[in-house]
DNA sequence: AATATATGCGTTTTT
DNA sequence: CGCATATATT
């Protein structure tokens, strides 16, 4: 079979210095931007406010570092966070230097932290061909754990203890590492002992989730001085993008790596922080010449994007915000108009003068694509996602669910993994009884057990299981005929085309006929999407190298090609622009949203200020924010208070526009209040007795799922036995680890030495 | 294994 | 209110 990792990381002394002119590199910047790309040496933070050509500055730095000969391709390590800004950054300096990308350090963090721990694999415990676990198999593992431990999984879901293992993570913290007191804090002590747990068994499974893409680069770089050593005098520069978003691992593995050369180049906007929930730390950013000692701070300020009152107005938002940096931003643009603030009775009523001035917008010529609807919370698309199906507007819904993350498609990987990696247990028992086979969970208890016991794959069990009685013959049948297919698949990856290994893969197992026999109307689409996937991975070397692509590419990019509004969040939005850009729901409790404004100690409505500053300098030309008086919110009508965003903005800057006689600011009396009550009574009248469910077949459960030891003793011909199904017997041959019983009752069996005891 | 019923939940999600 | 998930039922 190929290996996809073998020649991923060899330098390739031929690349280029044959390079033009360094001038072509600092050709049209103005003075900051050449400044920042200028200073190639020694720490560099790059403030880049909104629109203020900083993905030009990263990439001219990155072709100026080259074509001046200061470093080849492969000393220079680029991180940014999306696939899109890593592809953007490698095309636009490939095309500026003429040469060809391969071999480059240029990825997104997880992408080059995966590529260093392939590298690196065996001192860690894992085999370079670990695979990297998606969110439906992390949250199968975690539920197998918590079965395993007993724990109420209603109680405690485990998508909760995920997260909190995640954000262990990214905060670099082992298990090892996380401090006593606060591991016995967090769920009585649980979850710190489900992180371990979960470790181990990721270990076992030669798998990584993507919080060890960094988290086990962190240990390496402890562990192995000369290994980390290695890397540092390898990256002479290192170039990183949205420093604002990186999270205390992603920080600490910068650190450690720009240790030799110092030469590292942070790019990013305090003010554009948005994901602190998801571990960013801003603090990083405004640390930075802490951290970096002689650090040179440039500021990019001159902004090519939005008009004077847009930038204003957004400027004096932000403003409000007291831990930031300070940056003051400022356009060559002419006047333009101010920012429209509109009120609206109620959100269908916002929705409807929306959608009216978008249709206005059209009829004076202005192309569809060119306008955003830009909500905070996604629930918000629905009021406009009617109106516009109503009035015939063609528009396009950005972030739903992406292709990779469709059942078919998910299923259809499983399948593949499996078939290149026999041991992928996760992605095994995904596809054991998809279609249909008659393997329900006593089939899977089975295969568990005996693979648990035995310290072996799924498959591997499975594999032995087949030989023996211990299966009902329609499982056992069914049970047999996968695992022959999965080995025929296998073998056939030595001598079929992989995308044809997949069709076959997709028809014979019966995956395909499932969707064809399926009447809901989304099956036919399903089969196209099965399609495409198909021909997708005719673009790649093997299948192990798609499947690396697909857990590391989880980005969708739709093909823009039609005129179309688009609709989408505000987080969704950061790093594109629109000429006009529509922003509703600015109401106190959805923009700042309730969760920020209950939380108190102003961080996260700070937060939410940088979100709504993100959302404003989207806008090119127009931005419109509006709110709606009151709301229809789970069945029932809410007022709401304008949003406190709204009068941060100077005044000089907006145009308000509101109906007569629309009230707004009144004091709680339905608005809030009418909130808080709503949800408390549900919260009273939900915390019924908890029903005491059935503790003797949990037990009983656990009892079977626990590991145990494998039995350590010898049978021999004559011995006198016990069996859990077939009861007392007496062994008749011994061939490996499977035997010969004469039951006294079952009669004459095969069966498996795990599952039989001397009597 | 498929279907009915109960229950719980409701912010953002770059990989 | 409406959706997704978990559990009960046949």
């Amino acid at each position: 079979m190929v290996d996809p990792f073998a020649l991923a990381d060899h330098p390739q002394p031929e690349l280029p210095t044959a390079a033009p002119p360094a001038f072509t590199c600092l050709d049209g910047l103005n003075e900051a931007q050449r400044e920042a790309v200028e200073a190639t040496d020694g720490p560099v933070l790059v403030l880049a406010g909104a629109g203020t050509g900083k993905t030009r500055v990263l990439t001219a730095r990155l072709a100026h570092i080259l074509s001046t000969g200061r470093a080849r391709p492969w000393q220079i390590l680029a991180v940014t966070f999306t696939n899109k800004a890593a592809r953007e950054m490698r095309e636009r300096v490939a095309s500026i230097l003429n040469t060809s990308v391969e071999g480059w350090w240029v990825g997104t963090f997880h992408a080059i932290g995966a590529r260093m721990l392939r590298q690196n694999a065996e001192r860690l415990g894992l085999r370079r061909e670990f695979t990297i676990l998606d969110v439906d198999d992390q949250l199968r593992l975690m539920k197998q754990l918590l079965e395993a431990a007993n724990i109420d999984a209603k109680r405690s879901p485990a998508k909760l203890f995920l997260a909190l293992i995640g954000r262990w993570k990214d905060r670099g913290l082992t298990p090892a590492q996380v401090t006593a007191a606060e591991g016995a804090a967090a769920g009585d002590g649980v979850a710190l002992k489900l992180y371990a747990a979960y470790q181990e068994r990721l270990k076992l499974l030669n798998a990584c989730d993507f919080g060890d893409l960094l988290l086990h680069n962190l240990t390496l770089f402890r562990e192995d001085e000369e290994c980390l050593a290695k890397y540092q005098r390898q990256f002479r520069y290192l170039l990183v993008d949205e420093y604002q978003d990186t999270n205390v691992a992603q920080y600490l593995w910068l650190r450690a790596l720009a240790q030799q050369h110092h030469n590292i180049c942070c790019v990013g906007d305090d003010d554009q922080s948005i994901y602190s929930w998801r571990g960013a730390e801003v603090g990083n950013i405004l640390r930075f010449e802490r951290d970096f000692p002689g650090a040179k701070v440039i500021r990019l300020e001159l902004n090519y994007r939005s008009t004077p009152h847009i930038l204003a107005a957004a400027s004096g938002l932000i403003a409000h915000n007291k831990s930031r940096l300070g940056k003051t931003l400022w356009t060559p643009l002419a006047e333009g108009e101010r920012v429209t603030v509109r009120g609206a009775w109620d959100g269908e009523d916002e929705a409807r003068s929306v959608c009216e001035e978008i249709e206005d917008l059209r009829k004076a010529g202005h192309a569809l694509n060119s306008m955003a609807i830009l909500v905070r919370a996604g629930f918000q698309t629905r009021e406009f996602e009617e109106r516009l199906v109503t009035i015939g507007m063609p528009y396009r819904m950005v972030g739903g669910v992406r292709f990779y993350e469709r059942q078919e498609i998910r299923d259809a990987i499983a399948y593949f993994r499996v078939v290149v990696q026999p041991d992928d247990d996760l992605a095994f028992e995904r596809i054991l009884n998809v279609p249909k086979r008659g393997l329900g969970t006593a089939s899977l208890r089975s295969l568990h057990m005996l693979a648990r016991r035995d310290g072996r794959s799924l498959v591997a069990a499975a594999t032995a299981l087949v030989a023996t009685d211990e299966l009902r013959p329609q499982a056992r049948a069914a049970v047999s005929r996968l695992i022959n297919d999965l080995a025929r698949w296998h073998g056939q990856l030595d001598t079929l085309a992989h995308p044809e290994v997949a069709r076959l893969v997709l028809e014979e197992s019966g995956y395909v006929e499932m969707w064809q026999r399926d009447r809901s109307p989304d099956a036919a689409g399903r089969l196209e999407n099965l399609k495409e996937l198909v021909g997708a991975l005719a673009e790649f070397d093997s299948m192990a190298g798609f499947l690396e692509h697909v857990s590391l590419v989880m980005d969708n990019d739709e093909a823009a090609a039609d005129d179309k509004v688009t609709l989408m969040t505000v987080h969704a939005a950061k790093g594109l622009e629109f000429e006009t850009v529509f922003l509703p729901g600015w109401e106190e409790g959805i923009f700042p949203n309730q969760r920020a404004l209950e939380e108190g100690g102003g961080a996260a409505l700070e937060e939410e200020r940088r979100l709504a500053y993100v959302g404003l300098t989207r806008a090119r030309k127009r931005a419109i924010v509006s709110y709606a008086a009151r709301r229809l919110v789970y069945g029932s009508w809410q007022s709401a208070n304008i949003s406190r965003f709204v009068t941060e903005m100077p005044n000089e800057n907006v145009t308000h526009y509101a109906p007569r006689g629309l009230v707004t600011g009144r004091p709680a009396r339905h608005g809030g209040l009418g909130l808080g009550q709503d949800f408390g009574l549900a919260a009273g009248s939900r915390q019924g007795a908890p029903r005491w469910s059935r503790p003797p077949l949990l037990e009983g459960k656990a009892e079977r799922v626990a590991a145990r030891p494998r039995p350590q003793q010898d049978f021999t011909p004559g011995q006198r036995v016990f069996h859990q199904k077939f009861g007392y017997g007496e062994v008749k041959a011994v061939d490996g680890e499977t035997l010969t019983i004469a039951f006294e009752k079952a009669g004459t069996k095969t069966v498996i030495y795990s599952f039989v005891k001397a009597a």
